[in-house]
DNA sequence: TGCCATTGCTTCGTGTGCGAAGTATTCACC
DNA sequence: GGTGAATACTTCGCACACGAAGCAATGGCA
């Protein structure tokens, strides 16, 4: 029920944020890959790092993927011996993750972030652009989990 | 050799880029599973409607993805009778790509875009607002671009 | 004209990414 | 305390998504 081609620049924006996320997604897989890491997986391996054990559940959320995507990205990082799953004690549904040594290692030569790139043209801008673009993105954001609100997934 | 953690908007502004555009895709698919189709079908085939005959280059660039992903794609969609392969006679390594009379029915059923939901947020901004994101996507852009033309892609 | 680098596309292997369905566990409520 | 709904995770099948390698066609240049 949108009414749309009634202003130009909205395909333009839409095509540069794709540009955006998509590139920047592009160089930070192939900097991963100097460490041997995909692109999820650093980024996991940095969460990790920095938060200490998390549940399957708060990973996927916290990295934006369904909980079924994130099994998969834990098996193949268990099977690297980086991480380790543990059975919460007191929920013993719930499934933590953590680093094993040789993943505490790993995580400490890395120095490079998930979507750098675009991090790097973020701390190329005035303080003012910072803050306008975030309210901005702030407004949109609202936008979007409303409508995902309201979506039927129920 | 960025120096992180100095501005703690950029890990929010990071954060809500990745939120929109994930979400804006996954709603999109959603929608696109009423036809039938996947969310880049669903980009292929308005793409074509509009544009007619495209290169699997062209496509690709468009869509911002590889030419091996695009290949992929376009089986799928040649698979269902959607679209047909063509070889230009002008230059025979050159493949195009165009609707079949089936494929163009459906495109004209479709009410929906890509990103839909992500262009309903844009379209609920002030004109100011709308030509500040703009300009600011921009300049990120800017460089962005400049870091992958300084990739070893070479 | 001939040769080689380049271009356009496909193939292959691996890793996401997801929904649907399944299992185990916990919770809510009676 | 027992039972059904809810939660946490896994499994499965399918569709991207990509790099590397391969093939065919074209272009550049001697």
């Amino acid at each position: 029920m949108a009414s749309h081609a009634d202003e130009p620049n909205v395909d333009a924006i839409v095509e540069t944020l794709v540009y955006l996320y998509t590139e920047s997604r592009r160089l930070t897989k192939a900097k991963a890959r100097e460490f041997g890491l995909t692109g999820p997986q650093l980024t996991v391996i940095k969460m990790l790092d920095q938060l200490g054990k998390l549940s399957l559940s708060s990973l996927s959320s916290r990295i934006q993927a369904r909980n079924s995507t994130v099994t998969g990205i834990i098996d193949r990082m268990e099977r690297e011996g980086w991480v380790q799953r543990e059975r919460s004690t007191k929920d013993r549904r719930i499934v933590l993750i953590k680093l094993t040594d040789q993943g505490k290692k790993l995580a400490g030569e890395i120095e490079v972030e998930p979507m750098e790139i675009f991090r790097d043209g973020l701390a190329s801008l005035p303080t003012d652009d910072l803050s306008e673009l975030f309210r901005i993105l702030g407004v949109l954001q609202a936008h979007v989990r409303k409508a995902v609100k309201d979506s039927p997934d129920v």
